[in-house]
DNA sequence: CTTGACCCTCTAGTCACTAGAGGGATTATG
DNA sequence: CATAATCCCTCTAGTGACTAGAGGGTCAAG
């Protein structure tokens, strides 16, 4: 028996909510299924997986172009994989680099916090820092 | 001597560029300028440190609603400096979570790319573990 | 007084959705 | 079988924080 699913079940199955399964439907990320005599989306489980596929690509991070790499890529499983893995390198480069601006930023927001003592703006050790860049130790 | 910029100089003493300048008057965060006969911006010494102020804010990541709350504070002294301090401090919790997301993320992608052996896409990692969720070893 | 670099406004595009209006389809119950 | 609740449809417009481009005007140096 071939089960089918209203958009709105795929929703739940995925955790991808309804108008973003129809936004990736118009961007050409999942094809358009077929529909129900009244015209309604009717999914099936390559469907279900699919979009179980870009939901897990996007919680990484990954965007919706290389994403459209990776499923071309999954679909054809006769191609060399050298572009997923670059597409995988290239994500966890950008990650890094996140990271370590994130945790310079961390440290001064740290630094202002604790310098801060309370009172009026005029004496805001937060609102000083802003003022003049040279109040920071780091790059950020 | 009171100088004067376009807003080309403004934008090269800032580092911030001059469409972006625009926008933030169009947005109110930057007061409209005196004009010239011929109907240029010309910025003075308050303008280039308010879009100093803007800059140093912007990178380190608060929104322009919040800098709209830090700019305020710092136009009126007298006022309590205490949300600015809950502005910092929110900002630095969404910091925090970032760093952790993103490290959870970097374990995972290199875990990914240290699994990978090359090959065709059938047989690829990371394939395979975007397509099934319980190959993940965290959360993210 | 001409040249070239700069400036003006306005519209539209980016990314990845999200919200809402105005209406039709499907399904559970009486 | 009728109705009501819940779903679904399309379409347009909005989000944040800009960025790009068209079509034109201004300014300062030589």
């Amino acid at each position: 028996m071939l089960k089918e699913f209203s958009i709105g079940d795929l929703a739940k199955l995925t955790g991808v909510k309804v108008p973003t399964i129809r936004y990736y439907e118009e961007i050409g990320l999942m094809t358009a299924p077929p529909r129900s005599e009244g015209g309604q989306r009717r999914y099936g489980d390559t469907a279900r997986d699919r979009l179980g596929f870009i939901a897990h690509a996007r919680d990484m991070g990954f965007s919706i172009e290389a994403i459209r790499g990776l499923l071309d890529l999954s679909e054809h499983p006769e191609k060399p994989c050298s572009r997923a893995d670059a597409i995988a390198r290239d994500r966890l480069d950008d990650v890094r680099r996140r990271i370590e601006k994130l945790k310079r930023l961390e440290a001064e927001l740290e630094r202002m916090l604790s310098d801060h003592r309370g009172g009026t703006a005029g004496e805001c050790q937060i609102i000083e820092v802003l003022s003049d860049h040279r109040r920071c130790h780091g790059e950020h």
